[in-house]
DNA sequence: GTACTTGCAAACAGTTTGCATAGGC
DNA sequence: GCCTATGCAAACTGTTTGCAAGTAC
C-alpha cells in the first residue's frame, strides 16, 4: 500500500510541492508497465481532473525525472515515452502492436551489458531496445 | 574507391531515381561515422548545393532508409540521427561533448545481446546506447 | 513523354515558455 | 505571506505535406 510514498517524500525533500496534479501523475505511474507518452497520461488523467493541462504533466514528468522517479524512453521519432525508474531492464519494441514490453535480467540470459570501462569510455547507463515480434502477436 | 556505387544500385533496383542531390546525401552518408542529423546533413550540404531544400534532405533520408542503407537513431528526443547501416555496432552517447561514437562487436567483450527468442518474444534486431563519459572528455 | 523528384511554403505534432492567477507549506 | 505550481495560449522545433515546376530515364 501507498507505494507511492517513497516517491512523495523524496519530492519534497529536493524543495518541490506536492499538489493534487502531481500526486495524481505520481500515482499513475508508480508500478505502469505501459510506458505511456505525455498526451496518453494526459487524456487518462483528463477524466479525473478535468481542469489539467498539457503544461502541468510535462512539467510535473520534468520534476520526476529530475528527481530520479521516472526515465525518458526515446524509442520512437514522434514522442517521448516514460518509464517509472525501477531495477534495471531492458525494453522490447513490437513492431505489430507497438506496444513496449519489459524483459527483466532474469529472463535476459541472452543479455550482458557493460559497466565501468570500455573502450576507453566511461559507461554510466545503458538502454537497450529489442525488436520484433511480441509474445501476443505471433 | 566509388563505395556508394552499391548503394546506387540498390537505389535503382527499388525503383528509385538517381538524382544529383541524392548522390550528394549518399556521398555524405557513407562512411560518416559523426552520426548526423538531418539538420547538420542540410547545413553542409547546402554549401556545395545552395538550392538544396529540407524537404528533399527528409525525403532523401526516409528512401535510404526504406532501401536499408541508412538507420535512424532515437537518441536525443529533439531529433533523429542517422547512422549508415554497417555491421552490427553500439552506441555511446557522451554526456559531456553529445557526440556519439561507435563501439564495435570486437571491442565489446562485455555485451551480449540476445536474437530468435526471448521470454516469448522473437527478437530481429537490437539498438543499444550506452551513455557516460568518452575517453576525449575524460 | 511519363512518372518521379525538387523546392518552397504552409501545415503539423510534440514540447516548452510567458504570464496572470491559484494554492502549498 | 512567500514562492512555487497551474492553466491557458502562444511560441518553438523538427518533420511532413501539397503543389507547381523541373528532370531522370
Amino acid at each position: 500500500m501507498d507505494s507511492f510514498e517513497p516517491t512523495i517524500q523524496k519530492l519534497r525533500s529536493k524543495g518541490f510541492k506536492l499538489t493534487p496534479q502531481r500526486l495524481a501523475v505520481i500515482k499513475y505511474m508508480i508500478g505502469n508497465t505501459n510506458h505511456p507518452s505525455a498526451l496518453t497520461i494526459h487524456k487518462d488523467l483528463k477524466k479525473r481532473y478535468p481542469s489539467l493541462s498539457f503544461s502541468t504533466v510535462y512539467n510535473t514528468l520534468n520534476v520526476l525525472e529530475e528527481i530520479g522517479e521516472v526515465r525518458p524512453l526515446y524509442i520512437f521519432s514522434e514522442h517521448v515515452n516514460y518509464d517509472p525508474s525501477v531495477e534495471p531492464h531492458v525494453h522490447f519494441l513490437c513492431t505489430e502492436c507497438n506496444r513496449i514490453h519489459d524483459i527483466f535480467p532474469h529472463e535476459t540470459e541472452g543479455i550482458r551489458l557493460p559497466v565501468g570501462e570500455l573502450d576507453g569510455h566511461l559507461v554510466t547507463s545503458s538502454q537497450v531496445i529489442l525488436r520484433g515480434i511480441c509474445r501476443d502477436c505471433r
